[in-house]
DNA sequence: CAAACAGTTGCTCATTTGATAGATTGTCTT
DNA sequence: AAGACAATCTATCAAATGAGCAACTGTTTG
C-alpha cells in the first residue's frame, strides 16, 4: 500500500498539559522524594513528628546530613517544622504527602515480588 | 530544672520502615518521574498510547532525547511498549502510575496559587 | 555571660545525570 | 536487495547533586 499522508503521527494534536510552572513544581516534589535517604526520612515521619536528633539516630547519619535532607524536603513543602526549645520537630506537610508515600510504596512493593 | 536523662530523643525507638530494596525501588520510581522532561511525557501519555515520533513532535525535542527519556521511565516500569510496524507505542504501565500522576499534579497545582 | 547542646549553613569534592550528535538496528516498501 | 523511515544505542560533555567537615546561629542552663 502507498504511504498515507494523513497518518495519525503527523496530524494528531497534543493533549492538554499542565502549565510549565505546575509541571516544574510537580517534578521538583518528585525529585525531592526520589532519593533513598530523603525518602527514608519521610517514611520515618509517617507515624508522627520527630526532631532532627532522633532522625539522625534512627538512620545512623550525621546531624548535618539529616539537616540537609530535611531542608530539601521542606523546600518542596513536603515537610513542616516546629520549634520546641532546642529541638526542631519535623512532620509531613499534609495528607497529599501521606497519600503519595502510600501509593509509591504500594507500587514499589508490588513490583519487587522477591 | 536539671537535665532529664530519659528524654524521648535518646530512648525513642525507630518506626518500622520498608526494606532497603523496596525503599530503593520507590526512590527510583520517584526519581524517574521527577524530571520535567520525563514528567511531561507521562502527562502526554495520560489520554492513551503514543509513538515516539508523536511525542517528539509534541515537545519539540529530538527523537534521540525522547527515546532516552522513555527508556528511563520504562526502566522503572512506569511505561510499557508495544510495537506496531515501524512504530513503538508507549503507554502508562498501570493504574498506580495514573494515580501517582493525579496525586502529584493536584498537590503541585494547589501549592502554586499564583 | 559562658558553656553546652541542637541544628543549620558554606565550602569542597566526587558522582550522577541529562542533552546531543552520530552510528546502528529493525521494519516496511518497492 | 536497496532505500527510507522509526527508534535505539554509544560516547562525550557540561551541569546538577549529595556527602562530609568545619564554622556558625540559636537556645537553654549554670
Amino acid at each position: 500500500m502507498s504511504e498515507n499522508p494523513d497518518c495519525d503521527h503527523d496530524s494528531a494534536t497534543a493533549p492538554a498539559t499542565s502549565s510549565d510552572g505546575v509541571l516544574e513544581r510537580a517534578a521538583a516534589i518528585l525529585r525531592a522524594a526520589g532519593d533513598p535517604g530523603r525518602l527514608r526520612l519521610l517514611e520515618l515521619l509517617r507515624p508522627g513528628e520527630r526532631c532532627v536528633t532522633e532522625l539522625a539516630r534512627f538512620t545512623g547519619d550525621s546531624l548535618s546530613t539529616i539537616s540537609a535532607r530535611l531542608r530539601v524536603l521542606r523546600g518542596e513543602r513536603l515537610l513542616t517544622r516546629r520549634r520546641e526549645g532546642k529541638h526542631q520537630y519535623y512532620s509531613l506537610a499534609d495528607h497529599h504527602v501521606v497519600e503519595l508515600l502510600q501509593g509509591v510504596f504500594e507500587h514499589a512493593a508490588e513490583e519487587e515480588p522477591k
